[in-house]
RNA sequence: GCGCCUGUAGCUCAGUAGGAUAGAGCAACGGCCUUCUAAGCCGUGUGCCCGGGGUUCGAAUCCCUGCAGGCGCGCCA
């Protein structure tokens, strides 16, 4: 495809770099090497389209004044040979770049040739990566926090597919341990007591009506017979039963949730393969690890952790951490990719350092995994903070979520705040006000370009466009801010953050608007119009490839 | 006690690889529908950027320190 906005932005950086040299070579001032230029965009349209500080980098370098520099800068600069039209120097020595006013129509024909790729780009490389996110526990349904990490996740991973990286986006199931052991326990109690046993309910088990649901299910379809069962037993079938119900339930959901996985990963894979054990075997071998009260730990603090960590219990259970080494160097190892990004509640973040820690005790980079550090969600009801846990039973689910404020606006509007904002959900907020929910205004965006195209009704097709006509303050903006999508797409992906995304697609939405009751589409003038019509079309494109990020319907009509 | 995250307009939040006059949405108020969807547009104003020091030509942004809120510090996951 064809960049015309980062082509433009190489040219001014390398003629300035040119302009550099050249006054050292005139002598104007000395310079062993040229730092990094960059080329920002002023907030002040008075500044121009573009900017650099670097004249006010130097002074230190160069034992030259700023405005020394800048106009040794741009009395070299050969305007010839980019887009530049004006060069000003302002302030405490910044440069500013005013462009020739027909370089953004060439945004315009990028977008039209490229359509429903307008905005990828190479920046990845077909490096691959894995993108993990959600993984809930499949003890019970999904809650708010799952939410937010599933549009967190599933943005990340879009804006990565579209930056040119190879994505797997992946569920981890932990279908092994100490909380399916709660729920065997929890699941067991309730079959008892539906069967007429007296059995008392463990104490920190799950209170949660799925179990009491699944159990009655299961009793209607097997009888009572496992009553008289070994516990263990009993426990197994009784897992095997729920646990599968849960996960299909949980795929289904997030299905409703628009988010569809390419691996589906079970812990119990990894201790039936012996990975695990392995895994803890090598960093033995390696001398990662010691013995002590019966237990066999992982030196984390030779890598700068706080303290050690159990692999193995003194009952040789091994731990939760022993099973995640082992499901990262599956990624990294087995799997090969180049980096693993795990969208974690920010609850979790004592466990990066040392799953970091352990990637690099094998010989493994722990560099290549970052972790997204989601704030948890919390829900705000009727202006009280509600307490949730899957124990408890008490949470609002994420299918509760969706049927009350619908898909679409859940992705977005946990999608509109980054990461690490703590987040109120206030529910009695959110359906009150669904109908202002600002996803809505994006949609709308494109609902009324539609409607516009469909009412054209002249044959267009004959008249060749000439962009240059689009000369409204509203157009040339509105172009203007089309050419960012592919940056906005990399720098979501530089920071991992894809709610920029959301805010990006209010800002496309916002000045459509503003053309849309600033200029008419269809007027008289059939030459302006085809060229309207052309604009139109490529905010369309834009607007529905960023549904498409997002997860949302882009409506043709509302 | 220690570690991580957060603290910006009345509210929810952008801006935090140092840059020019700190922004947006919501809320409030006033305008705009005989013309392509008013779920829209235009206008009006508000800030001890949590406090206090420091670094710098320049700090909401970096460093130190204090305060407030959230989370973590298990042979739970």
């Amino acid at each position: 495809m064809n960049y015309t906005l980062s082509q433009v932005k190489t040219e001014i950086i390398d003629e300035i770099a040119a302009s550099l040299k050249k006054s050292i070579e005139k002598e104007l001032f000395q310079l062993d090497e040229i730092p990094e230029i960059l080329l920002e965009t002023p907030r002040e349209k008075q500044f121009g389209d573009f900017s650099t500080n670097i004249a006010m980098q130097l002074p230190k370098l160069t034992k030259k004044s700023p405005r020394y520099i800048a106009e040794a800068i741009v009395e070299n600069y050969d305007k010839s040979k980019t887009h530049v039209e004006k060069i000003d120097i302002a302030g405490p020595g910044f440069i500013n770049f005013t462009l020739k006013e027909d370089w953004i129509y060439g945004i315009l024909e990028d977008v039209k040739n490229t359509g429903s790729d307008y905005g990828k780009t190479e920046y990845g490389r077909g490096r691959k990566v894995n993108v993990e996110f959600i993984s809930a526990n499949p003890t019970g349904p999904m809650h708010m926090g799952n939410a937010r990490g599933g549009a967190i996740g599933d943005g990340m991973a879009q804006v990565l597919s579209w930056a040119g990286f190879e994505v797997v986006k992946e569920f981890y199931i932990n279908d092994a341990g100490n909380q399916i052991e709660k729920f065997g326990q929890s699941l067991e109690a309730r079959y008892l007591q539906i069967n007429g046993v007296a059995v008392e309910f463990p104490e920190d088990g799950y209170k949660g009506e799925d179990i009491t649901i699944h159990m009655n299910e299961f009793t209607e379809a097997h009888g009572n017979k496992y009553v008289n069962f070994d516990s263990r037993e009993r426990r197994e079938v009784l897992i095997a039963y729920a646990l599968e119900k849960n996960i299909k339930k949980i795929e289904e959901d997030l299905k409703g949730y628009g988010i569809e996985y390419d691996v589906w990963f079970r812990e119990s894979e990894l201790h039936k393969s012996n990975a695990v054990l392995e895994i803890v075997e090598e960093l033995k071998e390696r001398g990662h690890t010691y013995e002590k009260d019966g237990a066999t730990w992982f030196k984390a603090t030779e890598f700068g952790c706080e303290k050690d960590d159990v692999l193995i219990r003194n009952n040789d259970i091994p731990t939760y951490f022993a099973a995640d080494i082992a499901y990262h160097v599956n990624k990294f190892r087995t799997r090969g990719f180049d980096w693993g990004i795990n969208v974690w509640g920010a609850d979790h973040h004592g466990h990066v350092a040392r799953i970091k820690a352990a990637l690099d005790a094998l010989g493994l980079k722990g560099d290549n995994l970052d972790v997204i550090l989601m704030q948890l969600v919390r829900l705000v009801r009727k202006g009280e903070t509600a307490r949730m846990s899957k124990r408890q039973g008490n949470m609002v689910t994420l299918s509760d979520l969706i049927d009350e404020v619908g898909k679409d606006a859940a992705r977005f509007f946990f999608n509109l705040r980054s990461p690490e904002s703590h987040f109120d959900f206030d529910l009695d907020l959110a359906v009150e006000e669904s109908n202002e929910n600002p996803v809505f205004y994006v949609q709308y965006a494109h609902a009324r370009i539609s409607s516009i195209l469909r009412q054209v009704e002249e044959d267009l097709g004959k008249i060749d466009a000439d962009f240059t006509l689009l000369k409204e303050k509203e157009e040339k903006e509105l172009i203007r801010i089309l050419a960012e999508f592919p940056f906005e797409i990399i720098t979501s992906v530089e920071k991992m953050d894809p709610s920029r995304i959301t805010r990006y697609a209010m800002d496309v939405a916002s000045n459509f608007h503003s053309f849309y009751n600033a200029c008419r589409v269809r007027n008289d003038d059939l030459k302006l119009m085809k060229a309207r019509v052309e604009l139109v079309s490529a905010v369309k494109v834009v607007l529905k490839n960023i549904t498409e990020i997002l997860g949302i319907k882009a409506p043709e009509r509302m």
